[in-house]
DNA sequence: TAACTCAGTGCATACGCATACATTGGCGGC
DNA sequence: GCCGCCAATGTATGCGTATGCACTGAGTTA
């Protein structure tokens, strides 16, 4: 391997100096630097990140802390927020929750972590105060956690399930069932909220045994679909947590040979590319989730620098998508 | 931050002590293991993973090589691969060939990497030689390079394209197109051979203007899928060279309202969740991406211990799956 | 011309851990 | 009862970079 030393050597100049002329420190003449830089790259040297990491007690790695890593959802985060990472000089780790190294607070300890970005916390989650009391910087990216104050990214429902909502009910759908995503994360406890106010607005309320919960998956949407549908009397139209959910909802109604939107209206919440598919159409809340997700990168990156600055907090707005997934209630 | 000194200090031992105890070093007795491992989970102790990477000159970290984070190709490979080396204490970072931090070779020395995963390796790829030149650790993962021997996991097409084939032509199909994968890639080409080879054995070929060749994405098999079914006389089946490029075709016919497999019929390769889907149902060629995806992170690990053993290459059959996009052709 | 300034550079050291080598003490063999 | 051996632990050092401080010499000021 080589170092700074086989650098410095080469320029005739010490290692300190290698290391000040590559950073571009001030300090250090014109000349130098420009001796420096020709003998780093004769060498084929790059500083060594472990070295510099160990030295100035900080790496350039930000985690990503997921659940589920095959949910459709995720890489439409994790691409774009790898490519502002790496615009930023960063590298994305990924965390599981399900660590088997061992909690995640100390996993972003041991490996030196500037930071993790959080896109799967639960409002009952403690890593929050896990991470804060560890002094790890951290982001929180779609879903928040009340206990702890910190940078987030989010997106509020209220415009998009307004526009989806007058849609539904200027088709005249009365009965109306939902599945909602889990009850302890803000997004699944917002978006429910959004939808109650909204057509509370229209007089219309929710039968209690006809709205669901569960984790924003495939499966929860599929088997949640598959209850209302069993039913003699279903709703007409089944409001989903996120796409992800209303997919499996799609899927379940393919297999029971229930039409769509001709038996059976279908809304999302996300606008995932799936979702524009021509053998989709999901009508949907739409947000620029890919904003969001550089925004989260450079939030973190940002919060390493300036672990006491006031947090930001980012809102997204939606707005409705209307494609082909919800027609009018049949009669 | 805690240090492998304070837990020394607290257990009334040395810090080399502290190092070799918690990493069970035979040479510790058990009675000073204990005390050392009280003293650390007091102290809320974990090493630090860039000290010990530092000083053992070796990282725990594994990069994965991609180019389209978005496809939906990865996720599936993300996931297995991630738990795979969770289990064995690696950490996985993602890298991307467009690095804007650098080439690859020099990121990974850089940030001392124990080994990567090339997942989109092209045949006239340069990365392999420069790796193998730089002494870091690889693995050919799905496609290989033939210019530098390395371990890798591959996928042998030659049964699942047979069975397929077989299936196509007892169904009367004669006329075919393909949408192919990239000329410059080992799946690319050799599922294109195992399809002519095994057209071959049925006195079929295909037509010089039927085919067409493209990136593994979704815009391939759309585009693809259109220029065909434009034409006067498509083939009444398209063959295309993965899942997603298929997904695109899907969704090219639903737009142009061809059904499928009424009008036209398709075969994927990959056999993805989505493709398993009620709403898709695509005829397909599958094998084990979860497995293969986990071998792929062993082999890895096990390369960075013995960076000079014979290599392993991993292959792995493929059976196909008959769903419903391949029908009878049209007559 | 002597004292002073400051840009530019080198020296020494720290970061946290692992490891080669030195040291200690207890025990068995003769 | 002396030597030697081995188990158990400590000492010293290195990994590659960054940084505080000391130093040099050229230019400036009085």
């Amino acid at each position: 391997m080589i170092t700074s030393h086989d650098v410095a050597r080469l320029a005739g100049v010490s290692q300190p100096t290698v290391s000040r002329a590559l950073r571009d420190d001030p300090k250090v003449s014109d000349a130098t630097k420009q001796r420096v830089r020709e003998a780093a790259q004769a060498l084929g040297y790059s500083p060594s990140a472990i070295g510099r990491a160990l030295s100035v007690g900080r790496s350039t790695r930000v985690g990503l802390v997921v659940t589920d890593l095959e949910n459709q959802f995720y890489p439409h985060v994790i691409a774009p927020m790898h490519q502002e990472l790496q615009r930023l000089g960063h590298e994305l780790v990924l965390i599981t929750e399900s660590s088997e190294s061992g909690p995640v607070a100390e996993h972003v300890i041991a490996h030196g972590l500037c930071g993790v970005i959080l896109a799967t916390t639960t409002l009952d989650s403690i890593l929050p105060s896990r991470l804060r009391d560890r002094g790890v910087p951290f982001v929180y990216f779609n879903r928040t956690a009340q206990s702890v104050a910190a940078d987030s990214v989010t997106v509020d429902p209220e415009q998009g399930v307004h526009e989806l909502l007058r849609d539904i009910v200027d088709r005249g759908h009365i009965r109306i069932g939902a599945i909602f995503g889990p009850r302890n994360t803000s997004t699944g406890e917002e978006r429910e909220q959004a939808v109650r106010v909204a057509l509370d607005g229209h007089g219309i309320t929710l039968a209690h045994r006809d709205v669901l919960y569960g984790p924003f998956d495939f499966r929860t949407g599929h088997e949640g679909a598959r209850t209302l549908l069993d039913r003699t009397d279903p709703p007409t139209l089944i409001l989903c947590g996120n796409d992800v959910v209303a997919l499996g909802a799609l899927n379940a109604a393919a297999e029971l040979g229930v039409a769509v939107p001709g038996d059976i209206s279908i809304a999302g919440f996300d606008d995932l590319p799936t979702s524009r598919w021509a053998l989709i159409r999901l009508s949907t809340v739409a947000y620029d989730l890919d904003a969001m997700s550089r925004e989260a990168a450079r939030l973190i990156v940002a919060r390493a620098d300036e672990p006491d600055a006031a947090p930001t907090r980012a809102i997204y707005p939606t707005h409705y998508v209307a494609r082909a997934t919800i027609g009018r209630p049949r009669t």
